[in-house]
DNA sequence: TCCCGCACTGTAACCGGTTACATTCGAGCG
DNA sequence: CGCTCGAATGTAACCGGTTACAGTGCGGGA
């Protein structure tokens, strides 16, 4: 039994290293290095306070390790929301590695506003080791202001200098994306916004209004239409768009989900894809390839980016190096790409 | 600064509040009752240390403060997978009710066997206040036999007697479907079944099954076909359904990631849904709604199942009540249903 | 026989907070 | 003026591990 306690709430105490050093006739410092595997042990009393340990159901406090070491074996996982396959992903890619290096995770998402994030910042020391941090919409030396020192950290889609980060060519894929339709032959190419103050939506903005003009094309303010990354903002964007006219013919959602939305809206108003309006996403969310039609998008290594983050983290405690992510783009049929071929298979057939 | 550190490591030992106080000219039994605004503390003794405190930089030590305190402010979340929209969906739930409160969360993933399970039980002396675990696969007893003493858990759809839980009447939904197929005039409905040793997943099947009986339909082993819960697996038992002669008429997937996947086979093989196949899933998560057509299923209402987990585990913490909670129909339009009102009503006018 | 060194184990000082209890100080009162 | 009392603060013992350093015991070489 452990030591004496005055508090009435059902506080078990539980069996601390001493408690299992006395059982065993050992020292705690004995006790220790068996759990711990260090130093030269006697295989007997090895034997012997393990099995103590096992029959008292002793297991370490990790609060109590942690503070003498100096290292909790967890890392923080902060995103700005956690809604979603995207984040979803980004957080299993994490986990599973984290996991294959004994470590665990503390994530939070939510932290749109400056006050929500320096409190974070705050409440890491002596939690995490580590941290992870996407942050699209704020400024990523703001946040990096109050992280209290010695907390290393790998920003996800952002830049900061002296911390290393990963970062996605947004740009390079939306201007990827365009390209595509554009030799499909669309002229008028519609593209459904991401949030105003984030950082991937921006990008992802840029390319677009870039490989309009490299593509030739005129750029038609008319044609961008306001999102969230929600599939409800998408829907709602989706009927605007079959209420415009002239139509756009094809249309080029800043993230899946959005497409997804805009697919729904598109379906219920007897706008088919890809016949009557071709469609491309981006993110390549594992959905994607089982929407009907499957969806054509650019593939971000969504789960690779968190395990990249982690090693990251702890491969290069220094290293400032960085790493940039080209994404690729799937052609599936929401683009009709195929449907294309076909028709033109068929003209040089007749 | 700090103390001397013999380290060649980057560690920059942070200030404590030995640090703030010899500074600030006061003890650290003040500095702490600073913080913690507890005992009678003159304003101007408070202001001074906040003072001192803030331009020191000073961030009180997470893992000291549980260590004495005897309770690190965050919680721990246990759940069989990181995949897709549901378990998003049960962090988010938790997350939010969570920060609300001011508590963090640990996340942890993928534990399928008995070993991986117990070390996660063992890791969490000291770490957490409390544990949610979803863990459908195994015995809810068996693993809280290494849970340390003292830490208070809540089981979301498994039971054990004294442990507070939060249940979904699986059975219940699924009857509710097969009844809404059954009335609609399918005679022939199909299941996709779940893993095979998943709780939640026998229980809808065992819905099903007793569902069938219940309508005077006979049961055709033949109509029950193999699934993990993923979209693949959907889309294989899609084809395979196609591929039957005489096909099924409606296809009743055990989760919406099935069903999503039966829906891309279906649409890949020209079976037009409702049309031609009336398709039902069970979740309802966020997306269903978006889908194309959009997708009848039972919604289960994951957010609050993990709102309400935290509740349970927080405001009654020997209270060994356990909830179950009703899942609704929600019917859209993948099963036909106005398609069958619309029929009808065309037969009524002619 | 003595001594040295190695393998093993014990002692006690940390890690950085919290808090019971002691102490100080000034006001109010008889 | 002495005493009581409460508000404000200080002292030091925890919380439960880790680990530098100090033994202890034993075998082998001189």
């Amino acid at each position: 039994m452990g030591r004496a306690s005055n508090r009435l709430a059902p506080v078990h105490d539980n069996v601390t290293i001493r408690d299992v050093a006395a059982r065993a006739g050992v020292s705690v410092a004995t006790v220790s290095r068996v759990f711990n595997r260090k130093g030269p042990i006697r295989e007997a009393t090895y034997l012997r306070v393990l099995a103590v340990a096992e029959r008292m159901r002793y297991v370490p406090h990790a609060a109590a390790r942690s503070l003498s070491t100096r290292s909790t074996s967890t890392i923080g996982v902060v995103l700005p929301e956690l809604h979603g396959e995207f984040f979803s992903e980004v957080i299993r890619g994490i986990d599973v590695s984290a996991r294959n290096r004994g470590l665990h995770l503390i994530v939070s998402g939510s932290h749109s506003d400056r006050a929500a994030m320096s409190a974070v910042m705050q409440a890491v020391r002596g939690r995490v080791d580590g941290l992870i941090v996407m942050s699209p919409d704020l400024d990523a030396s703001t946040l990096l202001a109050d992280l209290p020192r010695g907390v290393p950290i790998v920003l996800l889609n952002a830049k900061a200098d002296g911390h290393p980060s990963i970062t996605i060519d947004n740009a390079g894929g939306a201007r990827a994306v365009v390209r595509h339709l554009a030799a499909l032959g669309h002229r008028r190419i519609g593209f459904i916004c991401g949030p105003t103050r984030n950082g991937d939506a921006a990008q992802r903005r840029r390319g677009y209004r870039a490989a309009i003009r490299a593509a030739g094309l005129e750029r038609d303010p008319s044609l961008e239409f306001p999102g969230h990354f929600t599939e409800e903002s998408g829907y709602d964007a989706g009927k605007m768009i079959v209420a415009l006219s002239p139509r756009p013919t094809a249309i080029f959602a800043a993230n899946d989900a959005m497409a997804i939305g805009a697919l729904s809206a598109f379906n219920e108003l007897g706008v088919r894809v890809p016949e009557d309006m071709a469609l491309v996403g981006f993110d390549d969310i594992p959905i994607a390839r089982f929407l009907s039609p499957p969806l054509t998008t650019v593939n971000v290594p969504i789960a690779h980016l968190g395990r990249r983050g982690l090693e990251l983290l702890l491969d290069s405690p220094n290293g400032k190096c960085s790493e940039t992510l080209s994404p690729a783009l799937i052609v599936r049929q929401s683009c009709g790409a195929s449907l294309t071929r076909t028709r033109k298979k068929l003209q040089e057939d007749s």
